[in-house]
DNA sequence: CCGGATCGTTGACGCAGATCAACGTCGCTG
DNA sequence: CAGCGACGTTGATCTGCGTCAACGATCCGG
């Protein structure tokens, strides 16, 4: 893919339309999908100077509980997890954040929530006020947020019927499902998906209000059921989504 | 509060600042609190033009299942449940909507949510398409409904922790402490605060995650541990609020 | 190649909450 | 006021999942 363009395209090049996009953003997922998309060419060259990618080793947190958030991101790629704790140590995990979502709670200084890395993430982070400020003056940026902010109350809501009222097979079933849902665009291919799991057996707990016991020994439940086979702890196959979901409730 | 303004008032008077407002909005919470408080005069009579008032009888539901969503409403009092269900009939209250929220999911025709009235219910419902139209004109709103939907997401995932993590002793204090948060301003009398429960104790199950024994027994132990006291079943006073708080894990 | 750390699995046992069952209380209607 | 249905309480018993404990697998640095 060299140019055959002139000089400048360390800074930016134009789009087919005659926009300019800075370099930074070129093959970035979060102008396509996330929420820069919304963003004409000069805004998105403003925020591209304020704003800066960062790698976090799994583990490392983006934001802690009771911080003050000073920085929106978009995950590039990776999946970071959004927890809760109790005052005695009890957590729950109350989302998985994919690459291109955006992160962050506008309209908000503090929040009660962790953002931590789930296995190595790469972030693009900018500063919050900036963000908002931009927000106010581009009606179609502010929808794209609703937009992801509504789809995250269905998920949501969705996760609050499993927690509730599934039982601990029909919630490893129901996570298994919505990680083979992300990762695969669809599974066209007729010998079933093949996932890899972001998180440890301690955070499918910590996601599915279970222990790491009950995690394992349902994971192998559903393996001597025949409705996932295993490559490693990590990595799994689903020969038929239907049987999952049936295992899963619904 | 006969007027002292001349004929016509019987359509809409002028504000203060000079703006028109519908009657039937003059004394809407809606107005101030909810998101028509983003519409100027000529919007908030357009909308109001197409608007109707209804009253649901408990248990009567706004939104079924699978229903395509042709409208809109704006609580105007009484509580709103929402719920989902498994398709072997488990149920699980995904939310609760009070005066003088906003009902609806913009930007996807058909719902995967129950939408019940809890008690006796009165809206304010319009037509879908001309208030997502109004949406479009009317950044403002577009603006006030992404801050009801982020509250919402908020509260949904603070309910994630109370459903995966606390016990059912800690859910029935928590959902005590939301309502009589939810009904009392402050409490600023010395002798605790009085609420009225607006859900069956099957509701409450389906709302913890819990049975309808379960809640009962869980209500007669923090009676008897002396955290709240009955007026009914329905009717609950609570001598400390710091008490119910630790009661609930916080 | 070994020792330790981290992660995952498996087993034995106990308990919180589900299930099954009976009964009390209210409000409605005939 | 009798009879019925919806709602709530309480007791006895059962069970799914948590707890405690031991052990296997993988990876790492020395």
């Amino acid at each position: 893919m060299s140019s055959v363009r002139p000089k400048r395209s360390d800074v930016h090049h134009p789009e087919p339309d005659g926009q300019v996009v800075p370099k930074l953003c070129e093959s970035c997922e979060a102008r396509h999908r996330g929420v820069c998309g919304a963003l004409p060419g000069d805004d998105l060259l403003r925020l591209s100077k304020i704003s800066v990618r960062k790698t976090l080793k799994s583990g490392e947190s983006v934001v802690c509980d009771e911080d003050d958030v000073i920085s929106f991101s978009n995950v590039l790629n990776g999946v970071v997890k959004l927890s809760k704790l109790l005052p005695d140590g009890r957590q729950q995990i109350v989302g998985l954040q994919f690459a291109p979502d955006f992160l962050g709670r506008p309209f908000r200084a503090e929040s009660h929530l962790t953002a931590e890395a789930s296995g190595d993430v790469h972030l693009c982070s900018f500063p919050r006020a900036e963000f908002e400020s931009m927000m106010r003056d581009n009606p179609e940026l502010e929808h794209r947020i609703l937009a992801q902010t509504l789809e995250q109350l269905d998920e949501a809501r969705d996760w609050m019927m499993t927690l509730g009222r599934k039982t601990a097979r029909e919630k490893i079933a129901s996570y298994l499902l919505m990680i083979a849902r992300h990762s695969a665009p669809q599974p066209p291919s007729g010998q079933g998906v093949a996932i890899d799991l972001p998180l440890s057996r301690g955070d499918m707990a910590d996601f599915l209000g279970l222990t790491i016991e009950t995690v394992s020994r349902q994971m192998t439940a559903l393996r001597k059921a025949k409705v996932i086979e295993f490559d490693s702890a990590r990595a799994v196959r689903i020969p038929s989504l239907r049987a999952l979901e049936r295992a899963a409730g619904e």
